[in-house]
RNA sequence: GGCGGCGUAGCCAAGUGGCUAAGGCGGAGGUCUGCAAAACCUCUAUUCAUCGGUUCGAGUCCGAUCGCCGCCUCCA
């Protein structure tokens, strides 16, 4: 089954057919850098995350670019608040912003372009459109002129009339119609600009998408993914931009997810509620929020509450033991034949490994079903516990090992797009700790064989409110860290 | 006003015409354990906001009603 994808341009779910055999091109919309990201950022750049990798996975060769907007009036107001440069906010946040997506197990993008670092591909792209009559300058400023583009408004259902009739904001006096927006802005006292034809000035925010998603991408290709309320204006403009001065389909699929509220409320700065990346990996880790958001479906709105975090904590924790637990059994299995010949299984080897074939099939098509992961999430947990009813016992046949290899090798790759188990994770236990928890247990050891319940019991509580939890089994006691 | 989305168990969430309505969290009981933990097993929606309609058959399609939410100039 091939891959399947919801269009917002046709609002209808597609088969997915690159432009070109194989590849994949594609743009994801990134931060303004004048702050630190959010967690609807995050989770936005989850889900691009996830459909690339998934891609990968299926065989496409991917080039995946996400932009950083480091010039525009958030950022300037911010630099003039604080009385530093733009570049010092712009460096700052861009620094975190690698930071946060670092945490939330991102794999870094083929690209990222920086609006201020393509102004000179910013000023062509605009010369082409003045060239042919589709943007006009005013004094120092440039404007699209929205009546020379026949499809605009196509992309968010929107009509122009409609439009300018719920027009609710001054007009531009220097625009020819309201919905004309800049390409160009004319400098302002103190701002930061660039030369141009029409003088010191700066690009305007939607004009950097087009021009460097078509650098890097060409001038069309495959998909083009963001939050939803960058449908209109931006995605619309961007469309007018590009296929105003290509002539050319500009991109094939749209996608956009879902907003996000917190607690029940829309989450705005203005609320109070605005919470940061950076703030709640220190209580959940980036495998925990990717869990939470892939629970869910990318394009639904998502509540962010607390009581939804900690299940999904819970969740994950199963997730980490469970794979902590069959790469330690592996481990003491040690060399085994890779190919598992399916003739030679007994009856239960062989429900065990049909069942897998089928979950595994089931969770290839949910992912390819417009990235449905809450499904392919559940048929995941479906094999933890498979897996885990063999990994409850200690008389394994050779075959019953050689499908807990295939079983880890699953795993392994759909982790690989899912990235909810973190391998990076883990090295908290240094040589020290090791050596003193392993004397804690055979000190505490030493008293259970005495039947010295109390103080034994005392240690384990101890050490299970520093974190570390320990398990018996039999004589032999295991540790991890909670 | 225009456009769009949603309402499924205590909570989260799949399912868009047809076997017993996925999965996670939480809860109850059980196996294992000295007790735990982890894991496994069983149970936890005669029912999918409400009311009509279409159909042999509807969370699933159509209509109405109620409730919630988003976008409509720079917030992912």
């Amino acid at each position: 089954m091939g891959l399947k994808l919801h269009n917002t341009f046709t609002r209808t779910k597609e088969e997915f057919v690159p432009v070109e055999k194989g590849k994949v091109k594609f743009y994801m919309c990134g931060p303004t850098v004048y702050d630190y990201i959010h967690i609807g950022n995050a989770r936005a750049f989850i889900a691009g995350d996830v459909l690339r990798r998934f891609m990968k996975y299926i065989g496409y060769d991917v080039t995946y670019v996400l932009n950083l907007t480091d010039i525009d009036d958030k950022i300037i107001q911010r630099s003039q608040k604080e009385g530093v440069s733009t570049e010092s906010i712009t460096e700052k946040f861009s620094k975190a912003f690698f930071e946060d997506i670092d945490t939330l197990g991102i794999e870094k993008a083929d690209a990222y372009p920086r609006a201020t670092e393509h102004v000179e591909e910013i000023i062509v792209l605009i010369k082409r459109l003045i060239g042919q009559a589709s943007a006009y300058q005013v004094g120092g400023d440039v404007y699209y002129d929205v009546s020379k583009f026949a499809n605009y408004g196509k992309l968010s259902g929107k009509n122009i009339d409609d439009l300018r009739a719920g027009a609710r904001v001054a007009v531009d006096e220097k625009k020819r119609n309201p919905h004309d927006f800049a390409l160009w802005k004319n400098q302002k006292p103190g701002e930061p600009a660039w030369e141009s034809p029409w003088g010191m000035g700066r690009p305007g925010w939607h004009i950097e998408c087009s021009a460097m998603s078509m650098k890097y991408l060409g001038e069309s290709f495959d998909i083009h993914a963001g939050g939803q309320d960058l449908i209109f204006p931006h995605h619309e403009n961007e469309i007018a931009q590009s296929e105003g001065a290509t002539k050319q389909k500009f991109v094939k699929y749209w996608l956009h997810n879902g907003f996000l509220q917190i607690e029940g409320e829309k989450m705005a700065k203005s609320l109070g509620n605005f919470r940061t990346v950076r703030e709640i990996v220190k209580i959940y880790p980036g495998r925990v929020l990717r869990l939470f958001f892939l629970q869910k479906h990318y394009r639904s709105p998502i509540d962010l509450t607390d009581q939804g975090l900690q299940a999904a904590a819970s969740a994950s924790a199963r997730l980490k033991i469970f794979y902590d637990k069959l790469n330690k059994v592996l481990g003491t299995i040690g060399n085994i034949r890779k190919e598992i010949d399916p003739k030679t299984l007994s009856k239960s080897e062989t429900k065990f490994f049909d069942s897998f074939e089928k979950m595994k099939s089931a969770l290839t098509e949910a992912m390819s079903d417009d990235l449905n992961t809450p499904v392919a999430i559940s048929v995941l947990f479906d094999m933890v516990r498979e897996t885990n009813k063999l990994l409850s016992r200690d008389d394994l046949t050779e075959n019953e090992k050689m499908l807990l290899v295939y079983s880890k090798k699953n795993f392994d790759d759909f982790n690989s797009f899912l990235g909810l188990i973190d391998s990076k994770e883990e090295s908290v236990d240094s040589k020290m700790v090791d050596a003193l928890v392993t004397l804690l247990i055979e000190l505490r050891n030493e008293l259970r064989a005495k039947k010295e319940w109390e103080l034994s019991d005392k240690i384990r509580d101890q050490l299970n409110a520093m974190g570390v939890v320990l398990e018996d089994k039999g004589r032999e006691t295991e540790w991890r860290l909670k």
